[in-house]
DNA sequence: TCGTATTGGTTGAAAATGTAACTAACAAGC
DNA sequence: GCTTGTTAGTTACATTTTCAACCAATACGA
C-alpha cells in the first residue's frame, strides 16, 4: 500500500532509539536478573552506588535518571537482599546516605565486569568513528 | 570515590540506548497521548496499519515487534475508539485483517505529520554524517 | 515562634506489562 | 473419519509501573 506522505517509521528516530535499546537491554538483563533477581532500577541503583560511593536517595534519582518511587523501591529491595544499608544523616534528617554492604559490593564488581565485557562485545561490531560519533549523538540526545 | 574498575557508567551503550530512548519518547508521547489517549503499543499499531495499509495482528507483531498480547489489547483499545475494524478472513478464520476506519486514518495523518517534523528536529542537531551513522548504528542494533 | 511552603522519601490504588494457560481454526498423518 | 501438532489470538493472574496523596523534617517569612 506504502501511502507515502514522507514519513517512515524505519528511520523514526524514537522508534529506532527504543528497539535499539530494548534489545541491548533485554539480553544484558539476563544477567542481573537470572543471577540476582534483580530489577533494572534495582541494578541501576547498584551500579551507581558502586560507582559512585555513598548517595542518597535523591543524587541517585538525579543522576540515574529515575523516578523517586521506582528508587524508593529499588532501594528497598536491595536493602530487603543485604546490599545495601542506609544511615540517616545528622544534618538533615530526611536524608539516608546509602552504601552498599559486602555482598553489595561483590554483586556490583560481578556485574560491572559482565557488563564490560557486554558492551565490548556490542561495540565490536562498529568501527572506532562509529563507536565515537554513536556514543557522542547519545549522549547529546539523553542531555536534553 | 570512583572505584575504576574500567566500568565506565556513562558510556555503557544499553544504559545510553535506554536514556536516549526515553527521553525521545517521553518528548513525542505528548501528542499521542495528549490528543488521543493513547499507549504507546497503540500508536505502533496505528502508525504500521497507516504506513503499510492492512495487517492481520500477527504480522503487526513482526514488523513492529510488539508482543502479541500487548497488539493484541492495543488492537482492542483502537476498535473500541473506532480507529480501526476487524474482517475475519474466509482463506483463515482463525485470522483478522485489521484496517483504519476514517477516524484512524486522520489520526495517523496528523500523528504522522508530526512524527516527521519531531524526528526532523531531533536530528538537527546533527551533522549529515552523524546522522546517518547514527541510523545505521542503531539499524544494526536493532537487527540481533 | 508560629504558620506556610518545600523537600526527602514512602505508600496505596489504578494502570500497564509479562507469563502462562487457554480457545478456536487449521494441517498432517494415519 | 480421528488423533496430534501448530498457529492466531484472547484471557487470567502476578508483577511492575505510575500517579497522587501522604508523613516527617527543614526552611522561610511575618
Amino acid at each position: 500500500m506504502d501511502t507515502d506522505d514522507g514519513f517512515e517509521i524505519g528511520t523514526f528516530l524514537p522508534y529506532l532509539l527504543n528497539q535499539a535499546g530494548e534489545a541491548a537491554g533485554q539480553e544484558f538483563q539476563r544477567y542481573y536478573k537470572d543471577r540476582y533477581g534483580m530489577l533494572r532500577s534495582e541494578w541501576r541503583v547498584l551500579f551507581h552506588l558502586g560507582r559512585f560511593g555513598d548517595l542518597t536517595a535523591r543524587q541517585i534519582c538525579d543522576r540515574a535518571r529515575l523516578h523517586k518511587t521506582k528508587t524508593s523501591r529499588a532501594v528497598a529491595a536491595l536493602e530487603r537482599r543485604r546490599f545495601l544499608k542506609r544511615a540517616v544523616m545528622a544534618q538533615d534528617r530526611r536524608q539516608e546516605q546509602l552504601s552498599l554492604t559486602a555482598a553489595g559490593q561483590a554483586a556490583y564488581k560481578d556485574l560491572a565486569g559482565i557488563a564490560a565485557a557486554f558492551d565490548a562485545r556490542l561495540m565490536a561490531q562498529f568501527s572506532a568513528q562509529e563507536q565515537k560519533t554513536l556514543r557522542a549523538c547519545l549522549q547529546r540526545l539523553m542531555a536534553r
